[in-house]
DNA sequence: GTCTATAGTTGGATAGAC
DNA sequence: GTCTATCCAACTATAGAC
């Protein structure tokens, strides 16, 4: 293949891994099967990149990101109550989570496994942090839009929601029951939208 | 060692991969490693089981029951109300949840694991199915217990109170916050009780 | 039933030619 | 920078002695 800078090489292996884990599970991205996928031999593999877990590594960030990306640009949330805040947004990201399950599934692979392994704790943390940090981000554009105020801190309602959206994707994951799973939502964000106070 | 009728081997087997998979994780529960632990050669557990899957299988179901005993048995609630009687249920249920950490992570481990490979789909949806039920069986006793009906149907509330369960030890998993853990769990089981009506 | 020995794969990592 | 070739470790699984 062509002689590219090292820094494009990284993301191509990156996007690569991310292909292979998506796809076919975090056990499957080997680095042969990487290199593979990217067209490039196996040396290339190990010249970008320290080890197999810096790849992880970089895989656990590039699925992190990308996550958040879909779901904070796409929230149009037009001025309605809380409880319609809440749940527009649970909607448009229980989309995006739909559409996108082997990463979905990928995103908890990428836990567990960080979770065994003292070399990729960051990931774990990172990935729960970031989503902590967009509920909180949507949160507050919810409350600004329907002109309420949260009688809890946000970063709470934040984890709240969180574990919420994890515990229902888990579930639907195993049974694929997208009907209970919606129906679980809306009933979670009932729950948040009962600590809306109007703004003062 | 002594030569064990082969149920007998099977079990010591299954409980050995149990020790195994808790402490390492269930990448590391080989078949090397689970006869090292068994303390039995290599040949031993391929004359006992099948192929690695069929161990794995076997493994799912006994973490799935052992998760659960914990629960049923240990759970005295005394006439209170609905509230009282769900937060008291999830107390008990986050206390064992805690003690057994490496048992809850592989729980997750399992569910990713079966997701990816055919041959284990079967012990992701035990598991799930297994963990409504028991919740279904104790929002019953909550709902004798308080003298109260559910407004929607229990299935849903079950499904509703494992989802919630679920994210919560997932993030407690990652960071640690038993306090954050047990201020959500909280949080869920007022939602919970809203949907408590005085029995008729 | 239990053991040792070994076949047959697969994967991480490195060396060295180009 | 990229490739091929190779080393070495670990795994599943089986064969065959005891």
């Amino acid at each position: 293949m062509s002689r590219l800078p090292v820094a494009e090489r990284r993301e191509q292996l990156v996007q690569a891994a991310l292909v292979v884990a998506i796809r076919d599970g975090i056990e499957a991205a080997t680095v042969r099967a990487v290199a593979a996928e990217a067209g490039v031999s196996l040396g290339v593999v190990h010249y970008c990149f320290e080890d197999k877990n810096e790849l992880l590594r970089e895989v656990g960030l590039a699925i992190t990101t990308q996550n958040v990306e879909r779901i904070i640009f796409d929230t149009p949330m037009e001025g309605i109550n809380a409880r319609g805040a809440i749940s527009l947004a649970l909607g448009i990201l229980w989309d995006s989570i739909r559409e996108h399950r082997g990463a979905q599934l990928l995103s908890y692979e990428l836990t567990t496994t960080s979770l065994r392994h003292p070399e990729l704790r960051a990931v774990a943390i990172g990935q729960l942090e970031h989503n902590w940090d967009v509920a909180e981000h949507v949160l507050d554009q919810a409350a600004t839009l329907a002109a309420v105020a949260w009688s809890v801190s946000v970063r709470r309602l934040a984890r709240l929601s969180v574990a919420a959206i994890d515990g229902v994707s888990l579930a639907w994951l195993v049974d694929g029951d997208d009907d209970a799973a919606r129906a679980a939502l809306s009933s979670f964000a009932d729950h948040i939208a009962t600590y809306a106070r109007p703004a003062g």
